[in-house]
DNA sequence: ATGAAGCGAGGT
DNA sequence: CCTCGCTTCATC
């Protein structure tokens, strides 16, 4: 009898044996459903002896049900997926699980049927038809989703279905997409590109391992540099992913692509349709040659697709923090690209203007090689940086921007010119409070306050997402009008520009105001037509734009990312201001930057303003040894959480009994984390720092295996965390 | 994870 | 003697 020992994709249950019945075959990597009690899970075919002391008699196997008409997952992805759950302490089925994101959905193959508008009236107008038919356009999905789209219910729908308002569409979910041209239109490069591009075609061609730090200064033109290297890929015949830190960025990014290859590529997002899902995994699974699926471009859970043959990946803005992910596995995107490069043994590069410092740190000791372009393309300056000490060049009262800033703005404005005014906050005000009796606006789910976003008139909790509208008089003493906004927000800025500026037309751009990929398309091009004098933006703003008619940049408030005690809060900072003081003067006029800050003498901002990237390099990686942070030390993280605050607080405390007492291990804690309440969960940490040459994993695992937790307990590790809430 | 079984408290 | 809600257990 063949026996299967499958990863069951259910977090906690491990591995579980099966019968192969007679007809059907399956190998390592087979994705297939098993029956498990009375319930059907799917499970990927392992290498049994990866699942050591597991012997269950044959009488007890079951037989396997399906074996998925998928490509089985490579050796090379079995092996990312232990690695990762290994590394970040997480369950192998999490991990797994994201490499099958369009989980059961692969069930079968062939076509699925979609709707889309006829053209034709339905005999009686409703207000739901009518939003319905509003909202649906141009939209072409199944009924679920379009009712999603529409906010009405699948009835709805079907009524229109039966009236011919809305007409059937089979779409064959196996269809190739268009081939990408590695020649469709080569670009000019300069010198110092060309030798950078040459060596990344090199390196693909050389169809192994080699990681690579491209180290070049906003505006050098790295995009173009890498496309290069994207191409020779292709003409290899193989796959390419570029990961990209946010779906903003990416609409330019495919303008910029398809200009070059004659076809965008495919992209792997969150908000992308089940159906666009269902189609992108198999074509990728597939392999170019059948689906033509070369380039993917998607946000870290991109790198986990089972791809047929990648050949290289670029990690682009490769500093960026969003690349760790926050919850469930708690990977960092960057690192596990290098090691997926390594399984699969080609190329990888990580492209920044602000290399995080474990990148040049690698580069430094020579694990990865390092590229450069120190100058702009086209011949264009790096900006002129100006600060600001607010506490000598005071705003009017109940005003952010200072006299000299408002000057500039003025300036631009009359010169035709754009400027970008930077805020790392959304909304109006981050507190709201009473004048009568000091009440102040609290989640009642977080330990955060309410930010009030006057744009959509909410008070909105920006951890949980809880909403309500601002009430007219006091919840705690009743006095009316008594509200008062404290400190600023963008739309707080974007309002004081119109007081300033009056003609000028200003624009706000957050992941409030630029959420789906039409949007930011939109905002792109109203910025490109010069529609827009005034950009107000958060972090959203800080990448990837290229605008050359903007020549100012003003930083509102320098010193908010500094505050928070945060491990990696200096280079955080300088990273986001370097990152939008490069969206300065990219074409022909000249960039200037005005860094409004309380603190001109911190070492971050003294850097930033002379221009010194290496003093700022020098100093943080000085703070990072003398702290044992990394990369000369690790840090971790174990959050208890539970809805229940005592419930927490023991458990974190049992936690904190059973520390392991190591010489070349510190455990910090238990405390209440930074953000002690989080959707309504009460939350308690424990740090740990470790030496490089601990096995934190290990210890790490031994400690938390050997206990055990109440129901609503809940444990998790974060390996090199960033967010410290 | 998640359904089934086991078990004490309180109700008929 | 039954029902409800909660904990414990097993799933190949």
């Amino acid at each position: 009898m063949k026996r299967a020992r499958l990863l069951v994709l259910n977090a906690a249950l491990g591995s579980l044996d099966y019968k192969v019945p007679e007809k059907m075959s399956v190998e390592l990597g087979s994705v297939v459903v098993a029956p498990l009690g009375p319930r059907q899970v799917l499970g990927i075919v392992w290498e049994p002896e990866k699942f050591p002391d597991v012997d269950i008699p044959e009488s007890k196997l079951r037989p396997l049900l399906e074996v998925l008409p998928v490509p089985p997952l490579k050796p090379s992805l079995r092996r990312l997926i232990e690695w990762t759950a290994d590394y970040y302490c997480a369950p192998l089925a999490s991990v797994a699980r994201m490499s099958l994101s369009s989980g059961g959905a692969l069930k079968g193959s062939g076509s699925i049927t979609e709707y889309r508008l006829s053209g034709g009236l339905p005999e009686r107008m409703t207000p739901q038809r009518e939003q319905a038919m509003e909202l649906l356009a141009s939209e072409q999905a199944t009924i679920r989703e379009l009712a999603e789209i529409a906010g009405v219910s699948e009835g709805v729908l079907r009524g229109l279905v039966s009236q011919g308002v809305l007409e059937p569409v089979e779409v064959d979910i196996d269809r190739p997409y268009r081939r990408a041209d590695p020649d469709h239109d080569q670009p000019e490069l300069s010198v110092e590109q060309r030798e950078v591009a040459d060596r990344l075609v090199e390196a693909v061609k050389a169809r192994t391992f080699a990681p690579f730090l491209l180290d070049g200064v906003t505006g050098s033109g790295k995009t173009e540099t890498y496309f290069e290297a994207v191409a020779e890929t292709l003409r290899q015949g193989q796959q390419v992913l570029v990961l990209l830190p946010e779906i903003a960025l990416t609409e330019a990014f495919l303008r910029r692509f398809e200009d070059r290859f004659g076809t965008p590529p495919l992209t792997w997002h969150s908000s992308l349709k089940q159906t666009e899902r269902r189609r992108a995994w198999k074509a990728i699974a597939d392999g170019p040659a059948k689906s033509n699926a070369q380039v993917v471009v998607g946000a870290r859970s991109a790198l986990f697709l089972p791809y047929a043959d990648l050949g290289l990946i670029v990690v682009d803005e490769a500093h960026e923090i969003s690349f760790k992910q926050g919850e469930g596995v708690r990977y960092n995107a960057r690192d596990v690209a290098v090691m997926r490069a390594r399984f699969e043994q080609h190329p990888v590069l990580l492209a920044s203007a602000t290399p995080a410092l474990e990148s040049l740190q690698m580069a430094e000791s020579g694990i990865y090689e390092k590229l450069e372009l120190p100058s702009r393309f086209g011949g264009a300056q790096l900006p002129s940086i100006a600060t600001i000490n607010l506490t000598e060049e005071k705003p009017e009262r109940g005003r952010w921007l200072a006299p000299r800033l408002v000057e500039a703005l003025e300036e631009r404005l009359d010169r035709g010119e754009q400027s970008l005014l930077f805020l790392n906050r959304r909304g109006y005000a981050p507190l709201t409070l009473c004048r009568n009796c000091g009440y102040r606006f609290q989640c009642p789910n977080c330990s955060a306050w309410l930010v009030e976003h006057r744009f959509s008139n909410r008070l909105a909790c920006h951890h949980c997402g809880h909403e309500t509208a601002p009430p007219a008089t006091c919840p705690e003493c009743g006095e009316p009008d008594c509200l008062v906004a404290c400190g600023p927000g963008v739309e707080r800025i974007a309002d004081e520009v119109r007081e300033i500026l009056p003609e000028a037309r200003v624009a706000v751009v957050t992941s409030d105001t630029l959420n789906s990929p039409e949007k930011a398309a939109e905002f792109v091009a109203m910025a490109e037509a010069r529609a827009i004098d005034v950009i107000v933006g958060t972090q959203l703003v800080t990448k990837g734009f290229h605008f050359p008619e903007l020549t100012l940049v003003g930083v509102v408030d320098a010193d908010l990312g500094l505050e928070g005690g945060d491990l990696r809060a200096a280079e955080r900072t300088y990273q986001q201001i370097a990152q939008v003081a490069g969206r300065a003067g990219r074409g022909a006029k000249p960039g200037e930057v005005m860094i409004q800050t309380r603190h001109p003498e911190a070492a971050v901002i003294a850097a930033l303003a002379d221009g010194d990237r290496d003093a700022f390099y020098a100093a943080e990686t000085e703070a990072r040894r003398d702290a044992g942070a990394p990369p000369f030390g690790r840090w971790a993280a174990i959050i208890v959480s539970s809805e229940d605050e005592a419930e927490a607080k023991e458990a974190a405390n049992r936690i904190g009994g059973a520390r392991p007492d190591l010489p070349d291990i510190a455990i910090l804690g238990p405390a209440p984390a930074p953000l002690s309440l989080l959707r309504g969960r009460y939350r308690y940490r424990l740090l740990i720092n470790a030496r490089r040459s601990a096995e934190v994993q290990k210890v790490i695992r031994e400690w938390l295996g050997a206990l055990q937790f109440p129901n609503g307990v809940r444990v998790s590790v974060d390996i090199d965390p960033y967010s410290f809430v």
